[in-house]
DNA sequence: ATTCAAGTGTTGCATTTGCACCATTTTTTT
DNA sequence: AAAAAAATGGTGCAAATGCAACACTTGAAT
């Protein structure tokens, strides 16, 4: 989508010429940011990686989002009507890009270039986004933990043109992704195993043909 | 979002003078259009409700997406890698404008007004969608059908500021949106009533403060 | 007005999932 | 290198969910 058109770089610059934006380093396991007020924000992920997490009342675990590099992120995207807490935790050493979202269609006072290409790109920044969402609907309307498993590894295998997965999250958080039970997804990995669906070993999965 | 500007009237106006974008009009229960190729559609509701569905292997019906009057849905949205089909059908009498993402970047022939207006606002057409597609995902990664229940009142409450809720999905197709069996989403709701956390008579439901 | 199709409400039973543990291994920190 | 923390792998049991079936009501079509 962006083959003639590095957007990292891009950002990387814009926020060297632009005052109106900030970037941010974070060590793993800092939070980058949280979504309670209304500010408007939106991030981009620059280097690193990072998981939208949400807490609920039950103690749950659930990861929302698995942030990775160019991917944006941020309040801007979100409706924050419950009691629950989300935060935006960094897996790796991150640096992260903030602005506003406003601030993007009212330009800055330099008037810079940057805004304008900015502007011009981020209808495909956000299309990408939805396209994200979607298979992230797609994967939790999935009734039971095996299609959950299934889908998630198809979609891996689809995006990597291989059948050899090399899952990037661990187990736990696979199934705080998966949002599930942990030791009813052992079980379920055991079971797919057994029956000749996946072989395992270690984080490398590998899909066989049933 | 579009306060001082009425997204309809001017699609309305845009497929009159763009020679490029299609109207057509369909009746309740006619498929508006299926995401099996990729042809890069993208989809406005003018008028009408549409539902996404999705039928699995096994059967199961999901209501992946439920289309207001304009919003945008389409193929551009999703990279279709499953077996499953996805169908957009019309619940009502439904006006579809239809057009092609591609296009919007390059122009028409004519040059047009309407693609540079439409241009400006297709951020945050998107962006909306995106915060719909959040909105869903929270109530997905919701783990029991009790709090998808309650996500789902309180998310129409919070949007219409009253705890009086009529909802505009049969309990069937509830059901196949919260991806949930319906006759043990029967029971919860029953539950609900018993414990005092709703009262329902019909399609009216009120949320108590519990 | 009658027939047919779809939606609602319910139940018994089987299966799946979640919960609360525990043992062991691996990774991280001191 | 030792200690602490986190992840993996597992189990028994309880609870939630799905499945299949049926009666009844409502709405649509002929």
């Amino acid at each position: 989508m962006f083959s003639d058109f590095d957007i990292n770089e891009f950002m990387e610059n814009f926020s060297k010429h632009c005052s109106k934006t900030i970037v941010k380093n974070f060590n793993k396991g800092e939070v980058i940011t949280s979504y309670i007020q209304k500010r408007n924000q939106l991030c981009m992920l620059m280097e690193g990686s990072a998981d939208l997490v949400r807490y609920d009342l039950n103690g749950n675990r659930t990861i929302i989002e698995h942030i990775l590099q160019g991917n944006v992120f941020g309040e801007i995207f979100y409706i924050i009507n419950t009691n629950n807490e989300f935060f935006v935790e960094a897996k790796k050493k991150c640096k992260v890009l903030f602005f506003k979202y406003d601030f993007l269609k009212d330009g800055c006072s330099s008037n810079c270039a940057f805004h304008k290409v900015l502007e011009l790109k981020m209808p495909e920044i956000i299309l990408s986004k939805v396209i994200d969402l979607n298979t992230r609907i797609e994967l939790l309307t999935k009734r039971s933990i095996r299609d959950r498993l299934l889908e998630y590894f198809n979609t891996i295998a689809t995006k990597t043109f291989s059948k050899t997965i090399t899952l990037d999250l661990s187990l736990t958080n696979l199934a705080d992704y998966l949002s599930v039970d942990r030791s009813a997804m052992m079980r379920e990995l055991k079971s797919l195993k057994e029956e000749g669906f996946i072989k395992k070993n270690g984080n490398k999965i590998i899909l066989l043909h049933k």
